[in-house]
DNA sequence: TAAACCATGTAACATGTTACATGATTTT
DNA sequence: AAAATCATGTAACATGTTACATGGTTTA
């Protein structure tokens, strides 16, 4: 539903091909919308074939050579009104939280672990923000984009804190839980 | 990947037809893992033809009639083995984060009214919560089961907490920004 | 010149969404 | 007896995932 305006936005961005979209999706944009590169390329060619983008003119490449993309004004316009239009939020969908559900039937054997992982990892991915933040958001630069996108990296900043906060209050319990047998 | 762990685990707890487990999709189990009818009734189909479910004994129903599931050994077996194997948590992937970033570069027009209605949203569900938590888990009762669901409650009301807040200070920025064009 | 990497893709499958179909039961 | 609702499904499609294929360029 939002892989297309995630690509015309990068696109809109800055001009690319499939592989520096797909780079950029394992950073940035990828921090809140990630796609893979066999989905990046498939989207691409409807894409193109739909009129909102088109290869950069002046380069034919053949198969294995780079192809770079820029949004038209169809795509632009699209990318307007997807923008503006309401949606309703997604409701959540994690499984962690399922399967602590699943231990509360089947034994909590294993999970405490798991839980001990993705504190690190959560708390990893915390500090990537914070440097990025220190890098990009010195105080004082005040441009509206950059109020939008700062706006934009501090949800990812709270929720990364939200999650490390709720990993370690959960091995906490698991702290005063008794063993590993249905609970 | 975990849609059929996720009916196990609500099997597990009770044993349903599909509608009913619809319905329980809809409140307490669909709070961290959403499902529609058509998935459930797919999935039913499935896990009764792997063996990990069978209809209850007793009724053969036809087309229009009620018929409930409980859970075989091998799903409690499968069950157990998915909750404690370990899982990379999933990139977030919010479509308001990147409407946001899409504002930054085609405007803003439009978008503070759905920062609006999702806060009221965002509060709405966050008040149902606290609701779930004065009525399920007041002070003093604390078996293991318990612990582990308001653990996961616990995710639920700090995930709206976060979210209102955030979208708090989002209206707030907007409020000091100027009007609708490419920021 | 072989290996590693860059760059674009195909194919098969799993999962999720939307629209519709059908029979049984309850309510008006 | 018509309408609403309960209950289970089918079909078509959109999206996301995993594994593999292919040609070009750089590096050891």
């Amino acid at each position: 539903m939002s892989l297309p305006h995630a690509i015309l936005t990068a696109l809109a961005e800055r001009p690319s091909s499939g592989l520096e979209l797909t780079r950029r999706f394992d950073r940035s944009i990828g921090y809140f919308w990630s796609a893979t590169h066999q989905q990046i390329y498939r989207e691409l060619g409807k894409l193109e074939a739909d009129g909102l983008i088109r290869a950069l003119p002046g380069e034919q490449p053949a198969r294995g050579q780079k192809k770079s993309y820029e949004v038209m004004p169809a795509g632009r316009a699209e990318l307007a009104r997807w923008t503006a239009a309401p949606q309703d939020p997604k409701p959540l969908r994690d499984g962690m939280l399922l399967r602590l559900r699943a231990a509360a039937v089947v034994g909590t054997a294993g999970i405490e672990a798991d839980l001990r992982r993705h504190l690190e990892l959560h708390a990893r991915q915390l500090a990537e923000y914070e440097e990025i933040e220190k890098r990009d958001f010195p105080p004082g630069r005040d441009s509206a984009e950059d109020r939008l996108r700062h706006l934009v990296l501090r949800a990812g900043l709270d929720l990364e804190t939200f999650w490390t906060r709720w990993l370690e209050h959960a091995l906490a319990e698991f702290a005063e839980l008794p063993g590993d047998g249905p609970a």
